[in-house]
DNA sequence: TCTGGGGTCCTAGGACCC
DNA sequence: TCTGGGGTCCTAGGACCC
């Protein structure tokens, strides 16, 4: 059996343990820039918030309703989702961390074992060591612990918040109540191919042919169907080093001038040469993109992306910054209004394999002080050390007025009880 | 004025090989 | 009039996920 334990809105969760007196009132998160809406509480769900609000259109409605409203605080969610799955990590050797709030478990030799129940002291334990709410769905195939921990999720009193399939009937019973569009899997394009031809629910997926699926849909759906059938097709995946690794951003005003753009893209090139040597990896290719205000139609829209091949592997801030730079400037175009930008990094290799590179190398000074930048950075806290590409009186990033404090992460920011 | 960010996998088609 | 067959590798774009 698989289990899938997924946290409850886990950002406004996140915002709710460290202040209590919002329980029972609505939260939102924002997007970085306090874009828009990413994450609901169930109370914010119920005042007809949907999820990707625009901010600034919903104002009215949250200062109306009362609705706390606080700015993406990734480090502190990140943070709290390592606590979680700590605890989780104690139910099965056999653990996939799916994303920042979810976790596949696999439960071999437990079939002595009531799951109802564990599923229930999972989540206590989990609350209590957290305070984040949960919900757990456990199956026989990891898709179909999906649809279980969605029925969990969306009737926590009948269930507990654990719902299990472990039976045939209840199998068919579950799948006839999940609707196409809502299959982990199927997107938005496929449920529509799916429902031009008269296939409504999951159980109807599941019923198809398997040489329809395989011709007009692909492999994945193949899968995923056999999987919901109960044929256990998806095993847990085990982490791997990343293949690409992105730093984009939009601007919290936009920018014209080229100075401007080569300070955000060195910015960009440098945490991506930090989370490249995090993986230990260096990258052998680099692609650079900016875009104008794509929601401004009255003004003139250019947006534009460039691969270049580097010449040796890198990984160190400053190479990558100035590849980046002169990437930039075969792209730029003066004249238009750019809201976005972004560098992505990608074609990776070992940092520890020797390259047969015999004209071109890193060089070799920059690893030891890749190293020591590394080490101040996260001694000090992060960026401490720039490169003078980077603007070094820039402190903010973004525009986040609604920012909590960094109660798990920050000695300063850790709260006061008074007993 | 104001509209997020970071990933993965698969497929089709082109270039190239014998 | 008539123009093979079978591969591999790479890439761009599309689909999906959170």
């Amino acid at each position: 059996m698989f289990a899938l334990i997924d946290c409850n809105n886990f950002y406004a969760s996140c915002q709710r343990v460290f202040r209590p007196d919002l329980n029972g009132k609505p939260i939102v998160v924002l997007s970085n820039n306090d874009g828009c809406v990413i994450a609901r509480s169930n109370e914010a769900k119920e005042l007809g918030i949907p999820m990707g609000a625009i901010a600034h259109q919903f104002e009215k409605i949250f200062e109306e309703k009362n609705v706390h409203v606080f700015s993406a605080n990734f480090a502190l969610y990140g943070d709290m989702s390592q606590r979680v799955m700590e605890i989780l990590s104690e139910y099965s050797p056999e653990m996939e961390i799916y994303s920042i709030d979810e976790a596949f478990l696999k439960l071999d030799g437990y079939e002595n074992i009531d799951l109802q129940k564990m599923g229930e002291e999972m989540q206590k334990k989990v609350t209590k060591g957290t305070g984040i709410p949960i919900s757990v769905g456990i199956a026989p195939t990891k898709a179909l612990a999906k649809v279980a921990n969605r029925i969990a999720k969306k009737y926590p009193q009948k269930t507990k918040s654990v719902y299990i399939i472990d039976s045939e009937k209840a199998r068919i019973k579950a799948l006839k109540w999940l609707k196409v569009e809502d299959i982990w899997g199927i997107g938005r394009q496929i449920a529509k191919k799916l429902q031009s031809i008269e296939i409504k629910n999951a159980y109807e997926f599941s019923e198809l042919n398997d040489n329809w699926v395989g011709k007009n849909l692909s492999v994945v759906e193949l899968r995923l169907k056999h999987d919901l059938q109960g044929i256990p097709t998806l095993d847990l995946e085990e982490a791997q080093p990343k293949k690409n690794i992105a730093t984009t951003r939009s601007f919290e005003t936009n920018y014209t001038e080229l100075k401007q753009l080569e300070e955000r893209i060195s910015t960009f090139a440098v945490i991506c040469a930090e989370k490249l040597r995090k993986q230990k990896s260096c990258c052998n290719s680099l692609m650079v993109f900016i875009i104008s205000n794509r929601f401004r139609k009255d003004l003139p829209q250019y947006s534009r992306n460039i691969v270049i091949k580097l010449p040796y592997p890198v990984n160190s801030s400053i190479e990558l910054s100035k590849f980046a730079i002169l990437a930039l400037s075969k792209i730029f175009k003066p004249g238009y209004f750019y809201k976005k930008a972004g560098v992505i990094v990608q074609d990776f290799t070992d940092e520890n394999i020797s390259q047969l590179t015999i004209f071109e190398k890193s060089d070799e000074r920059h690893a030891p002080l890749m190293a020591a930048i590394d080490k101040i950075n996260a001694t000090f806290g992060q960026q401490k050390i720039k490169i003078a590409t980077q603007d070094t009186k820039r402190v903010w990033k973004m525009k986040q007025e609604k920012l909590s404090p960094n109660y798990t992460t920050k000695l300063s920011d850790i709260i006061t009880i008074n007993l």
